[in-house]
DNA sequence: CCGAGATATCTCGATGTCGAGAGATCCTGG
DNA sequence: CCAGGATCTCTCGACATCGAGATATCTCGG
């Protein structure tokens, strides 16, 4: 009935289900191994960086600011909603970007109280190169995967997804 | 050609190609996604374990004591292989767990050097509850999905976990 | 029996994050 | 024009983690 063990979450599920024969452990099949997948994903993203002397919170925020197009500017409040960090750690990031010349931080025109983040030319040139190593590792790690099954992998993931990002509008 | 955005992924893959016409930016919609679940999976973990004054890290220690059956014993060494974590945390952890009356340290009697960890009654009770919430939480999030379409996830997710596995035997 | 190297655990300083609260500025009704 | 509340950013202390090194013990060849 049991197949043998393929991957680590199979003899995790296997021996859950002998010390707990009384639950369905079904959904470890599918949630852990998403959670060590990213887990993997997130050292695969530091190898991919450490080449452009990157951390992987440092593209976080650079990759936001380059996602909106020139002048490539964010306010801090708008930077922690995007990268889903609190109040403290953003002003934290902004300090040691600017102190790597990466952002320049320019008072708000429009509003005393605010700030702008905005990428400088080298942060530029980071975050764009960053990019198109990180594309090509993950590139190989989906060759795994055919064509097919890269979208229907996509599109199971965003069915489960679609709750959370709904909440939390 | 571009559908309209369902979820925050869609919008960040076309934000890229708006900036980044020059990148195949595929591969973020499977792993950009993958990424996100768990991160919402922690936090919905977190949830699931306050009932029971627990950490997910409390949860993680426990639990892998709790998968090895009577007499829910593990040295330190294979704690930090199985929970991903390094030496100075696991001390930390063992620490804090013992603190708490949910396991206890004990000298390994074959290894002067060795010391193994056990799962306290507290702690077995703890742990067993913890994991039934876990599982009805997670049961809920994945009943966006039917049975097939859960195990063709799971097969996906496993083949791409695969050579993780693999290389760190 | 000894000594060298391997192994198990713990120590401790550095780092990144959280989150409550402070301070400054903005907005709106009266 | 002003007072009170909302909003934005930053400050700061607590906490968990990492990882290199220290310590104690084991193993095995000679």
């Amino acid at each position: 009935m049991t197949l043998s063990p393929e991957d680590e979450v199979d003899v995790l599920v296997e021996a859950w289900r002998r010390e707990r024969p009384d639950l369905d452990v079904g959904p470890l099949e599918v949630l852990s191994r998403v959670s060590r997948l990213s887990r993997h994903l997130d050292l695969a993203r530091r190898e991919a960086f450490a080449a452009h002397d990157l951390e992987p919170w440092e593209f976080d925020v650079l990759a936001a600011l380059r996602r909106e197009g020139p002048p490539y500017a964010l306010s801090p409040g708008r930077l922690l909603q995007v990268t889903l960090v609190t109040s403290g750690t953003m002003t934290n990031r902004i300090d040691r970007l600017a102190a790597k010349g990466l952002v320049s931080r320019v008072p708000d025109p429009n509003d005393g109280r605010g700030v702008q983040v905005v990428l400088t030319d080298s942060g530029l040139t980071g975050v764009d190169d960053a990019l198109t190593d990180l594309l090509a590792h993950e590139h190989g790690i989906l060759s795994a995967l055919s064509p097919s099954d890269r979208s229907r992998l996509a599109d199971l993931l965003r069915r489960l997804t679609l709750p959370f990002d709904k909440a939390t509008d």
